[in-house]
DNA sequence: TTTATTTCTTAAACCAGCTTAAGTTTTGCG
DNA sequence: CGCAAAACTTAAGCTGGTTTAAGAAATAAA
């Protein structure tokens, strides 16, 4: 079964859903590492369903500094939802961290997804809930926390990340400079040896 | 017309919808200020839709401060989402900056609510879809920008706040200190008198 | 395998924003 | 109204995290 329809049963625990009819809105599209899947000032015309990989999205701020704002792992959802829904020019660049297999879905048939499906607004309901709701404790994480704490639960939650991710994007993610995460990495190792 | 339903048919666009059967999840509730609506560390019951008034929602820190995550004026919905999917305890508490009208739906009558009315698994849809797209602006604003710059941005898109919510309880939402913030103010004045 | 490029580390100097502390103004309430 | 409490302001001193700069290590290219 498919790893699309896999979430979507997860998600909306367990409703039957015939595979064909949901997977016709998508186009399956391989990307190499370092490939551009949507670049800043383009118009945004696809959501992409992450099946296997890792993308990033980002935009370069005024000193030419690229800031990563969001990754996307296997079963995340991702572009910019702004330029999306509004069909304006996406003010991002989506980029490919490794090999990565995706689905793809226009505006249009989104839409016409949602209007024909009734287990996608459902499906799509429970993804933005969660996301939205996992975004609000970012902010608190992100605001609210001194940094070094920051890092370790970050590290203790998503172990993956650190993993797979260069640590000059991680840190650029976590909002803090590629110098600072080093140290605070070698302040940890430190500690680690001397109890 | 109530001014849920009025919203409801704003962000689905012209639905045809009948009032009473959506109502009849809810249930009005009228709040003084600095009335609590909800309590940190109990049961997270409700799940609240603003008519008329202000609300913030709040936690405190080790250090005492209380540390403002969100706002909710008229027409938008606050609850500890976490708490409220899961049953679980609240992490956070609501409390009225205004003299407030709200409607109340439990989790057992939004689960409810869901099921029965296609037209509310839309509406929640584009409600998470807009409130996470606004979510990650936010994250983008508060960590990738100058903090006069943020302040100013801010200002300039939600007057409405600048004027009903007190200094030191919009310090706290915006992330910097009440004695951080009378300096901005202090310097944004002086820069409009000396051109 | 050698060379070029990018990533990561280290450390010193610097600064935006916090802490502290004291004074002023506003709000709430008996 | 009059007083207490809370909110806001101002300013000096401090610090967590950035900037800058240079070198070491890893990747990619040739």
């Amino acid at each position: 079964m498919h790893p699309l329809i896999q979430h979507i049963q997860k998600l909306t625990s367990g409703f039957e859903i015939a595979e064909e009819p949901i997977l016709s809105f998508f186009e399956t599209k391989d990307f190499k590492k370092k490939d551009i899947l949507q670049e800043e000032g383009k118009r945004c015309s696809s959501y992409f369903f992450v099946v296997k990989g890792c993308l990033r999205l980002f935009f370069t701020d005024i000193n030419g500094v690229e800031q990563t704002m969001q990754f996307a792992l296997e079963n995340w959802w991702i572009t910019d939802l702004n330029a999306f829904r509004s069909g304006r020019k996406s003010a991002y660049t989506i980029q490919a961290l490794e090999e990565t297999e995706v689905l793809a879905i226009t505006a249009a048939n989104y839409e016409l997804m949602l209007a024909e499906l009734p287990i996608a607004e459902k499906y799509f309901r429970l993804v933005y809930e969660r996301a939205y709701a996992a975004s609000l404790l970012r902010i608190q994480m992100i605001s609210r926390m001194p940094k070094p704490e920051f890092y370790e639960l970050f590290q203790s939650r998503y172990p993956e990340f650190i993993q797979r991710i260069p640590q000059k994007v991680l840190a650029s993610f976590l909002g803090f400079t590629p110098e600072y995460l080093s140290e605070l990495r070698k302040n940890i190792a430190k500690r680690k040896s001397n109890p």
